[in-house]
DNA sequence: TGAAACACTGCATATTCATGCAGTACTAAC
DNA sequence: GTTAGTACTGCATGAATATGCAGTGTTTCA
């Protein structure tokens, strides 16, 4: 593993960028530089991709973009890192390219130290990102105490019944109460949540990760 | 800003590794070590802590334990960065403390230069992690395409309405379809998620990450 | 050309749910 | 010692949901 060399593959359609990396990426003594495609669709056709180690993939590309070339590539090939590059760096795309199977996301603006030292990391098994990237992947972990939103235990163990789908009869027998004890408390987890029925009551408590 | 000093608290049981962390931490210009407590309640009421920007904290203490005080930091004082220091790896104290509002996550092998670093990381709004660490957390983004649980667009657009908590007249009328057009595809839906109720779909849909 | 498979529509019925109103028991505060 | 708040129980009713069965029209594959 220590002498092999990292199989690497550039989609990227703007030209000037792409042989760039290719440049920058070929002066490496332990990377080797398989291909450089201007679209996901060149790319796949051509089969290169499929023995690479690192992917470098433009988000925005025409034709299929960069989320659905990761999520096409996690599918069929999830040995290969992709690492997401691109000029954004708003939280949505963020999210849907590493939702999407992305295992690192650099903004283009990287050096090429940082460039080598991504791929390196990434083939690694780690996950390059910018600090501030990782921070705001990270903040979305974070517990949202955000509003007036506090259950007592009761309510979490009756939401968390209502998420398994079980009737209120059947949570009454499980939590020793009466089906009428289960309808009181139900009634104040929708005002607390600001619902009115069940399923969206489970929406809400997973979303705001108190279930 | 650039000349400012990072004021850090130290919360950690182990007498040796705290006093350890200090010397280093005392050397560097840049740093000024605010107080060095053995367990969150001692820290807490030293009030020093709230001071500060920057706190490591041990994640296995006696009395409160990491986690809940970064939970309870998070709440009194959001500014406050913790990096959570631990012999521990495993996923779920990962999460726990990255969901209980730490910002990095460290395992105490680390180095006195990448202890540094990663405090000075943190202060910046970076999140300071091992690049392992780091991929598990991508990891527990990524969409699951594990088993055969492939909804359609119609079907994800009606598991998209029922978490809304919509009522399957108004789902009819988003959609443009009768009432038992809808009922349809929910029955297609329960059976493919292997459920028979609208909240345990919902929930079956958010934690699988296809809504 | 015929059989499936798919995407609906339509209807019937038992169950479950949402919600309003009334009452009890216990605790803490004034 | 009354008042207020919390945690229930009980009941009633209309609305929503789950599910079974019987269709229709379109596409696809043999």
């Amino acid at each position: 593993m220590g002498e092999s060399l990292i199989k690497i593959c550039i989609v990227e359609d703007n030209k000037y960028m792409r042989e760039g990396w290719q440049t920058i990426l070929d002066f490496e003594p332990d990377f080797c530089v398989l291909g450089a495609y201007n679209s996901c669709e060149s790319a796949f056709e051509s089969g290169e991709i499929n023995r690479s180690n690192v992917v470098l993939m433009d988000i925005e590309l025409s034709g299929m973009t960069g989320i659905e070339g990761v999520r096409y590539l996690k599918i069929h090939q999830p040995k290969i890192n992709v690492i997401m590059a691109t000029v954004f760096d708003d939280d949505r795309n963020i999210f849907d390219a590493l939702c999407a199977g992305a295992v690192g996301y650099l903004t283009k603006k990287v050096s090429p130290e940082e460039l080598c030292h991504a791929i390196r990391d990434a083939y690694r098994g780690g996950s390059p990102m910018t600090p501030q990237i990782a921070r705001r992947v990270i903040s979305s972990l974070h517990e949202s105490p955000d509003d007036e939103t506090k259950l007592n235990e009761r309510e979490l163990q009756i939401l968390n019944q209502l998420a398994t789908g079980n009737s209120y009869k059947t949570i009454a027998e499980e939590i020793f109460l009466s089906v009428d004890g289960v309808r009181y408390h139900i009634r104040n987890i929708y005002e607390k949540l600001q619902v009115n029925n069940r399923s969206e009551a489970v929406a809400k408590g997973l979303k705001k990760r108190i279930i």
